[in-house]
This record gives C-alpha cells, sequence and structure tokens, in this order.
DNA sequence: TGTTCAATTGATCAACTGTTCAATCGTTTG
DNA sequence: CAAACGATTGAACAGTTGATCAATTGAACA
C-alpha cells in the first residue's frame, strides 16, 4: 500500500485509519500555531493573569502586587500574552493598563475548568 | 488600606481594583490544575495525537507512524494525557487502542482554532 | 531640561521538558 | 514454556523556559 516508514517497526499498522486520520487532520502548521496558543495559557503566572484581566483591566503594578512577583516578571510575561494576541493594552500617562484582548479565552476558560472540574 | 506587598514598590497600585480582583478570582489550585491542562495541549506532539484521535481511535504504532516518531516518544507523550485524563484505552491483545476521553476538548480545539484564525 | 517613576528589555542561570536508547513488561502463539 | 512483538518505562542529554537583576525607555512634571 505505502511504504512503512523507519520509525516504527511494527507489522500491525493499520494502513487504511492511518491513511484517513491523515487526510482528515488538520494542516501541520495550523497545528503548531494551535499548540503554541495552548503553551501560552499552559503557564501558572499567565494563566492567573489572564484570569485577572477577566475580571478588571489592571496596571502592571496591580498585577504585580496581586501576584506577589516583581515588574519586571510580569512584563515579561505580558510580552508573550501580547504576541499571542490575547491581550490588549492602553497607556494613560506613566500607566499602561492592560485588559483581555477578547471573548476566546472567556470561553475556552471555561471549557478548561468544565475538564477539570469533571468528577474523574 | 493595607500592606504594599514588597514586591512592587510602586505608589500607583490600585487597591480597590487588586481587592476586587482578588476576590472574584477563581481559586489558586484550581488555576495550577487549569494551567498544567493547557500546558499538555501546548506541545505540538500531544496535539497532533490529540488531533489524531479526534478523527480515529488508533493503535501506539499507527500514530508513530502517521507522525514519523518512535514508539517510545509517543508513548510517552501517550503518559501526559492519560493522567490529564484526555485519552482512554482498550487493550486488545498486544495492540492497545486509544481514543478521545470526552467531548470538552473537541470544543476546547474549535475555540482555540477560532482564535488562531481570527484575523489580526 | 533634569528628575521621577512605571514599564520594558536583555543577559544570565537554574529548573524543566521532550526525545532517544536500552531494558523490561504483558499478551499471544508456536 | 519460550519466542515474538507491541507497548511501557527509566536514565541521560540537549534544548527550552521563567524569574531575577541591571540597565534603559518613555511620559509627566517641577
Amino acid at each position: 500500500m505505502r511504504d512503512r516508514l523507519v520509525f516504527c517497526d511494527c507489522e500491525t499498522i493499520h494502513d487504511d485509519t492511518v491513511e484517513t486520520v491523515r487526510e482528515k487532520m488538520i494542516g501541520d502548521s495550523e497545528l503548531y500555531d494551535l499548540a503554541d496558543f495552548f503553551k501560552v495559557l499552559g503557564d501558572s503566572t499567565r494563566a492567573k493573569i489572564m484570569c485577572a484581566l477577566d475580571v478588571s483591566e489592571m496596571c502592571v503594578c496591580d498585577l504585580a502586587a496581586l501576584l506577589n512577583m516583581t515588574k519586571s516578571a510580569i512584563s515579561h510575561q505580558l510580552r508573550s500574552l501580547r504576541q499571542a494576541n490575547l491581550v490588549k493594552f492602553r497607556r494613560d500617562g506613566k500607566v499602561v493598563y492592560y485588559a483581555l484582548s477578547d471573548d476566546h479565552v472567556r470561553d475556552i476558560f471555561e471549557k478548561g475548568l468544565e475538564h477539570i472540574r469533571e468528577p474523574e
């Protein structure tokens, strides 16, 4: 049917299944983007920031106080969140206020919570 | 109002905002669980596995062939997915078949895709 | 214009993560 | 029971990540 791949020495590959899945799976580049997106949410500091901003817009300073962390650490993480288009910001004088950039994340957090709250 | 924390030397903390957010945010332990959950999805190998299993049940061998990886590498990642309750498995003779354990993940993947596909 | 202060950035380092390799487990079958 | 084989596990190593520290930016104001 199709040459076996060097990485798997098994004799019991279900070639038809593999072929079907290969065709129906979403593309590679989109998958990498998706994984990167989840990776951003997969750090407790960033998750806390997102969760906090879900309640209210906050400045870097507020977040640092809330999470007992340095402004520098917070700022570094906000950078990741900005690059992932998860937060937006506005400057007011010397202060920069951050907020969630859209509602997808709210939904995703909800679904995630449903999952972890599920009885074993 | 409340003693300033050592980590932030700013004078412009919005104490009321911080207080409100502190009260309304979801609990710490749940937040850690949530971040861990996203972390599991935040690796491209695991994301690919999840995506593949969303199409069809597969054995370790199939996944290895599909993703051009060793059975060992796949097996290690399946372990993480099992521990996060994201996949279930059944043994049939020498072969172990894996499948998605529930539908939350399908929804979360959908939401994630919506986000990354969104025009800038 | 020089000072102040919130925020950002880059370098560094310890901790963590994913793949590989070799060894082992569990089930089937001769 | 021993061999075969799919799957799992543990150790090791390279690559990545997040917090810290020091230096810098940018806006406000005296």
